[in-house]
DNA sequence: CGTTCGCGAAATAATTCGCGAACGGTGCGTTATT
């Protein structure tokens, strides 16, 4: 079997039909899909290619979605397809971008896997740890799917040339590769060549979670997806609230993106808060209950010493306990990764380090000694467990001051000076600046450059070519208004981030139903109290929402609403006496109520 | 932001106190040595 790369071409296992049908669909003047306007940096004719391979797609196969089942049946084994996914496909094969926002263990990744074989050309996959592109890899591998490859630093580099050569002679269908696989020009060029006709992005909210300085290559895929011709794309996560959506979408330059949410409730998780004064009184209270609880745990906590410590203190109660953190040698890593897999231990006391790829379904209990930096991480944590729908418990071990370690994390700022530096340097050699020059003169790593580069692109007085390196937009601002202005942009962010984690602080301190805060946070509306968290079961909650139920809340959920100071927001959750909002500029604010109607703070936006 | 570490001084002979400094998470890729 082999898919020509240009043009022509009889052979090959599937049909030439989306191809056959860009040409008819180009020839015939079919309107073109109500889709984006791109940024206007880029070239044109790649995005008329993208919206040419959208139309064809979108008269190939229409809404017909009888294919998908046979897919599923047939290449993977699956015998049915739930509603989120199908609708998903869907979306796709009607050329449209979808964001996905399911657990982890409803069948993600089939939402391309079966869309990838209707459609002619490679897939490309997006995936953020190397050790996760090898697992999808192998699952693959035993799927009849045309094949996957991975390009990754991880392998030689002759094996990844030959993988580019498979995706490139249609020999492999699904390529997974890094955003820094997808920074490199050379890369871009080949996979271009290969006439991709679906992109994932999976863990789609590490776009949001580490693009602006941990991974800045994560906030270039929008570029990269413009630069391979912007087939349908489909970013997939397990959480995200709608602030952390809107991060992605506009991140990745989706602004029409269909968006798929599905079973964020887990009813089987019971909730509860634990809050202490003492640090060792919290510490001896966690070992106590691990120590003493059955079945499968996690525990995670905000440092490295912390993993090794509490799992020294667990071996010493009699339990099978490992640490796991970013600070091991990758084969320790790897051996408690598989003995936790293989049932060989009781539980894991881990950083943040563990869990993308992880689906074991008989976790019985996540327990924090620290809160995390969101709520979407917390959800995304305690989400681990009781995956097989048994009962499971999530409870936080929470004291106030624990949240500085989050705060002094946040609060990293971009370095104002190397902002300036850049701008100034870009601005006054007018041409084309070679990144590699810059990096070397300034004496900082390719990480750093972009980040600084990212933001300076944002206020609109650098961009970067194709080839990766800088020029200058002409008719600019200053170099010193420029890195004015991207030091603000960080510090919007940085507030947004603090606001995060004042939500998480509203979390762990509420008296009302602990799962309807959560739901809420996502913009699930639960308008009742759970009866499976603390505070259902000592009786604050029902009070909280029955008094909210016969309150005339002027805000309701999701309204639009306009700040004098804070400016635009969205109404996010009420409460009996208070209202929370999501503003654009300084992320979540909760408002008392008798403050708004006193002052008149809130007014209704359009 | 909060905790821990290391140092010197105080109080007294082996420990305790107070203070400022240092440190804390997530992983890609690349490169220099075994």
């Amino acid at each position: 079997m082999s898919r020509q790369p240009r043009g022509g071409g009889e052979s090959g296992r599937k049909a030439e039909r989306p191809r056959t049908a860009a040409r008819s669909a180009q020839e015939s003047g079919t309107p073109e899909p109500k889709t984006r306007q791109r940024d206007t940096r880029e070239p044109k004719k790649q995005t008329r290619m993208g919206e040419r391979l959208r139309a064809a797609i979108r008269k190939a196969y229409g809404r017909d979605g009888r294919r998908l089942r046979t897919v599923a049946r047939e290449a993977f084994g699956w015998a049915d397809l739930r509603p989120g996914q199908k609708e998903a496909m869907e979306h796709l094969l009607a050329g449209r971008d979808v964001l996905v926002v399911m657990p982890t263990g409803s069948g993600k990744s089939a939402v391309y896997q079966i869309p990838a074989l209707l459609l002619d050309g490679p897939t490309i996959v997006v995936s953020p740890l190397i050790a996760l592109q090898r697992d999808q890899v192998a699952g693959l591998a035993e799927a009849d799917a045309g094949g996957a490859v991975a390009v990754n630093s991880a392998q030689s580099g002759g094996t990844s040339d030959a993988s580019l050569d498979q995706v490139h002679a249609g020999t492999a269908e699904f390529v997974f590769l890094s955003p820094e696989q997808l920074a490199k020009p050379e890369v871009i060029d080949r996979l271009r060549e290969a006439r991709p006709s679906l992109i994932a992005i999976d863990e789609a909210h590490c776009v949001s979670a580490w693009g602006h300085d941990f991974r800045p290559d994560y906030l270039r895929l929008g570029r990269a997806i413009e630069r391979l011709g912007h087939p349908p794309v489909v970013a997939l996560t397990a959480t995200a609230s709608p602030l952390v959506r809107d991060d992605i979408l506009a991140s990745l330059g989706l602004p029409d993106a269909e968006l798929v949410v599905r079973g964020f409730d887990r009813p089987n998780i019971h909730l509860e808060v634990r809050r202490f004064v003492g640090k060792e009184d919290k510490r001896r209270a966690l070992i106590e209950d691990a120590a003493a609880r059955p079945g499968l745990g996690l525990i995670y906590v905000a440092t490295r010493r912390a993993a090794e410590e509490y799992a020294t203190a667990l071996r010493e109660a009699g339990r099978r306990a490992e640490s796991y953190h970013a600070g091991m040698k990758a084969s320790d890593r790897h051996r408690v990764h598989e003995l936790f897999r293989d049932g060989g231990l009781d539980v894991v006391v881990a950083t943040s380090a563990f869990g993308m790829g992880i689906d074991k379904p008989d976790v019985r209990y996540v327990l924090h000694a620290d809160p995390p930096d969101s709520i979407d991480s917390y959800y995304q944590e305690i989400g681990r467990a009781g995956r097989d729908q048994e009962p499971a418990s999530a409870v936080l071990f929470y004291r106030p001051e624990d949240l500085g370690l989050r705060r002094f994390f946040a609060g990293g700022r971009v370095d104002e000076e190397l902002l300036l530096r850049v701008a100034t340097l870009v601005g006054e050699h007018g041409g084309v600046v070679p990144a590699k020059e810059l990096r070397d003169l300034l004496g900082i790593g390719s990480s750093r450059l972009t980040g600084v580069v990212n933001l300076l692109e944002r206020v609109g007085v650098v961009t970067v070519t194709e080839r990766g390196d800088l020029r200058a937009i002409a008719g600019g601002s200053s170099p010193e208004r420029a890195a004015a202005r991207a030091a603000e942009l960080d510090e919007t962010r940085r507030r947004v981030d603090e606001s995060r984690i004042e939500m998480m602080r509203g979390y762990a301190e509420t008296t009302g139903c602990r799962r309807r805060a959560l739901l809420s946070y996502f913009g699930e509306p639960y308008e009742r109290a759970c009866g499976n968290c603390d505070t259902c079961r000592a009786g604050t909650a029902a009070e909280s929402v029955s008094a909210e139920s016969s309150d005339e809340a002027p805000f309701a959920m999701h309204a639009k609403v306009r700040h004098s100071e804070w400016g635009p927001g969205v109404v996010m959750s009420r409460e009996p006496d208070r209202v929370t909002v999501l503003f654009e500029e300084v992320g979540y604010k909760t408002l008392s109520l008798e403050a708004v109607e006193r002052d008149n703070l809130l007014v209704p936006a359009p």
